[in-house]
DNA sequence: GTCTATAATTAGATAGAC
DNA sequence: GTCTATCTAATTATAGAC
């Protein structure tokens, strides 16, 4: 990405750097697909138009290019929801509800992120180690001030930190992460704008401005 | 499990089933924590103590076998939370707390279930087809009443039922899906029951109990 | 029923040509 | 830089012994 933008158009050195974004373009598709194990070098090579010797060259083995593909992830993440944050002099809970309509745009342009996290954090491995002290926990970390304010606020319930960020993780990203099971159950394309806006909205919805009646009412 | 309760003990056919359920069982192990793919049956028939050439004679191919593992989860899922309603004459309200907090029990006791669904449903596949069709379908469309009836009542709030179900679902199972990132970000032992506990309520708490308060007081 | 032996495929890694 | 050729190991599947 960033040689792409130094390198002359047309160079050798423009070109290596678009044949190696591709097949980091390529693996992240993989990965997210199929998982670490399910993925070969083999297939990602072919998908990127490239013979799998110039994969070791690039990024030496398959962990070492597993581990570029999520940098990249997390690099973007953070690069899309940093400039994301309209600085206007909102109120803390617009800014909130603001900031989730973002993520939840986030996931859905970038279903393969929580795809390829997902599969991974579900067993302990030295690539969980590697992703949760690189990447997971710095992030976690960096909300948890803003977390406690919006407890002390009223704003999130009186819940342990950990409870409430993986809810609203978890609520915002799966129904995208699971999009093909989401087509097949009910016929709904999460791909589809009015989709998304309807998501974000029913999260904030159900998380801030809703409250069940009293039992006397029902 | 159900030949176990027929054959007497000690009997041929009797260790047929126990092996078949040993099988059975360490492929739910191995399916979630390494996917469809990533899982080896030689590695699964190492695990029960078997040749590998058993599983064939049991369960065909790889494929029936994972299809026979799903089989066992949604089998037992059905069996532990229909005899988990306590159908005591509760408000609709209360009836739906406990049916939650038994899900979130649930998932917490079997993350195997979560782990190897939610790795099957990120890409399309004649497994996800199939699993669509014979387990998660007809498990959604069960709610779909339940759930029109709370948007009525206004349990719910005014959101898709497809955004409702995959946002509860998503907030019950997710932190312990991830138990070994949970474990590794924040220390937290989800398999803990005082977790377990808490986690259920602050799910309650943050749908049905809890609204942001408006601007002015923040 | 359970295991041994093996065939056919595919994987990741690497040496070396160009 | 990129590709060809090859090595080693692991995979699924299966035929057949006991």
């Amino acid at each position: 990405m960033t040689a792409e933008a130094i390198a002359p158009p047309g160079s050798r050195a423009r070109q290596k750097a678009e044949t190696k974004a591709r097949i980091l373009q390529c693996a992240l598709d993989a990965f997210a697909e199929r998982g670490f194990d399910g993925a070969s070098v083999r297939d990602i090579a072919a998908a990127a138009g490239v013979n799998h010797g110039l994969i070791k060259y690039h990024f030496s083995d398959k962990d070492r290019l597993w581990k570029a593909a999520v940098d990249f992830l997390f690099e973007r993440l953070h690069r899309e929801l940093d400039q994301d944050i309209s600085q206007a002099d909102l109120s803390p809970l617009e800014y909130l509800k603001d900031w989730i309509r973002g993520y939840v745009h986030y996931c859905a342009r970038h279903p393969e992120h929580a795809r390829i996290m997902v599969q991974e954090s579900i067993r302990d491995s030295d690539r969980l180690s590697w992703a949760v002290d690189k990447h997971i926990k710095p992030d976690h970390e960096r909300f948890k001030p803003l977390n406690e304010a919006y407890m002390r606020k009223g704003i999130y319930p009186k819940i342990t930190n950990y409870s409430m960020s993986y809810i609203l993780v978890a609520a915002s990203q799966t129904l995208f992460m699971l999009g093909p099971e989401v087509q097949r159950v009910y016929g709904v394309d999460v791909t589809k704008d009015d989709v998304i806006d309807a998501h974000a909205d029913a999260i904030i919805t159900l998380f801030f401005d809703h409250k069940a009646p009293p039992d006397e009412v029902t």
